[in-house]
DNA sequence: TACGTTGTGCTCAGCCCGAGAAGAACAGCA
DNA sequence: TGCTGTTCTTCTCGGGCTGAGCACAACGTA
């Protein structure tokens, strides 16, 4: 139910009783922030939007941008496409047509420890957020800085968990796209987690969604698809099989007709194009090459 | 996700008139809550966990289970373990050890558009839970009264929609379990939604996860785990392919050795009994039969 | 011009899936 | 007791999909 709890209005004291069912002041206050994992893919490599703290708990560390949401003013995810635009001066929400940004943003999870911000409670709704490659975004007012990080740079290991037991370190530590990369960045609050969850979520959707596409510009090419999934798989995959399995799924693309007016940076013959088609799942699905992994973590729930 | 649904009872100025004499100080705060949303099979049928409301808005009508998180003291987990127990007298939470009851609890989604609920801006958690063949619920402190509801006796359309597009109302209306039903119920809130919502994300993650095991007691024979099937996907299986199938994914079940008592209830030889093995995901998965439908409706983010 | 690279299409073997059927075991009934 | 209908379990067969490799052409670069 959603605020209710009634006792039932018998007997002396049970008026109270049902006031206090509702009302919010009879609690202890509960802060409701809504926070987005804003994933783009820049230079081949998959990165995250984060936010220096300018203030304390954390004061220095970079976190996911987020904040309040209003109090009888917007819906959920109203407040994730707000503090995108908010705090990063990315995309200009939805409205006023500048650019016709093509943004996907889903819901990812809630978080709700009692303990995980210091100050009091506060419940999250943790937003997840796809776009083509952006500019580098500029601070808002309440960040100190905004910036794209490599999530092979952050350090994702919620608790004892070490990184080397999904992908060995070395693979991923430091500078995927060329930057040498400071080390291993950690993130404030539980933040890590979100993000873990939010990448869990992307490797498993790309599997039965058309969501790649949301990666990249309107037109592209087979292989820019493929780049995707490589990235976000971290996998390679076989160019001939994967064309044949991306033209057979209806609906994923559909054909412009044109190709590209190059060819490839390092050769190879000019690549049709193509934009998104109208599928909102993919049938059959495009599953990732079997991993025998026997870790089962299921990002999507 | 939309969740436009009871629009204020007289106008849109009301509801601010009525808020601001309720809540008397400029300070808007925002209330959280935690709704289940319990599913089980009875008779062969899904059947949800409902309580009446016994005070407005809503009144006399039939809601989720569910209430406010306590602040500082709980995590959302726990707030909806506690709730479940709490307004149906079911399950002893997980501590003392009454009933082994195997309890599925997932998070399913937040819901918080500012006019949900018409006295305040009410964000809700919804979890969502399964469980085998359970007892009617004693109804809590809170509620009025909680019964299990057959999914097919509930209008589930939140606003425009009707539920002849997804499936024939003749095939779902009414008494699937016997009872001649007293029509269509309708649910408190956007509660509709949050139903609609885990429906969908039960019959999709059916297909990946050893979920339906959950819906059995420990010992559980393949035509028991068929059935789970064939209720949530409202469709029939073949038995000799299904058979095949659940015993060729490592993991899914585990031979006890056994067999039932006793044949079936309509004859044909024992069957053997299994339980649940540990996987955690299916490899491959259990594919639903490819229905045609090209409304693409996920239900798993 | 030569060469390496890459997009696109093809072939082939193997696996999985849907459909059907057969055999055996069981409950209910005459 | 015998018969009939039902159901569990296993098997077979044809079609479709998948992974792997290869061929050819187009392209950039040396």
């Amino acid at each position: 139910m959603a605020a209710d709890d009634q006792p039932p209005p018998t007997g002396p004291g049970a008026e109270q009783q049902w006031l206090a069912a509702y009302d919010p002041r009879a609690y202890a206050p509960i802060a409701v922030t809504v926070d987005v994992v804003a994933l783009t893919l820049r230079r081949g490599g998959l990165h995250v939007l984060l936010v220096e703290r300018g203030a304390p708990p954390h004061q220095g560390c970079w976190a996911l941008p987020g904040g309040f949401l209003r109090a009888g003013e917007e819906d959920l995810d109203e407040a994730a496409a707000r503090e995108l635009a908010e705090e990063t001066g990315l995309l200009s929400a939805s409205a006023a047509g500048a650019t016709p940004c093509r943004l996907h943003l889903e819901q990812l999870g809630t978080y709700g420890a009692p303990e995980r911000d210091p100050r009091m409670h506060v419940v999250s709704v943790a937003y997840l957020a796809f776009a083509p490659d952006l500019p580098d975004p500029r601070a808002g007012t309440d960040a100190a800085a905004a910036a794209w990080h490599p999530v092979s740079d952050l350090d994702l290991r919620p608790c004892g968990r070490s990184r080397a037991a999904g992908a060995p370190a070395d693979t991923h530590g430091g500078g995927v796209d060329g930057r040498p990369g400071p080390g291993p960045v950690t993130l404030a609050f539980d933040h890590a987690r979100i993000l873990s969850d939010g990448l869990d979520r992307v490797r498993a959707k790309l599997e039965y969604s058309p969501l790649a596409t949301a990666f990249l510009p309107y037109d592209f090419t087979i292989p820019d698809l493929r780049a995707v999934y490589e990235a976000v798989w971290d996998e390679k995959l076989h160019p001939g099989n994967f064309h044949r399995k991306v033209l057979s799924v209806p609906g994923f693309v559909e054909s412009t007709g044109a190709t590209t007016e190059r060819g490839g940076a390092r050769g190879g013959p000019r690549a049709r194009t193509y934009h998104a088609g109208d599928a909102r799942l993919l049938h059959p699905a495009l599953l990732r090459p079997t991993r025998d992994d026997p870790a089962g973590a299921a990002g999507a729930p």
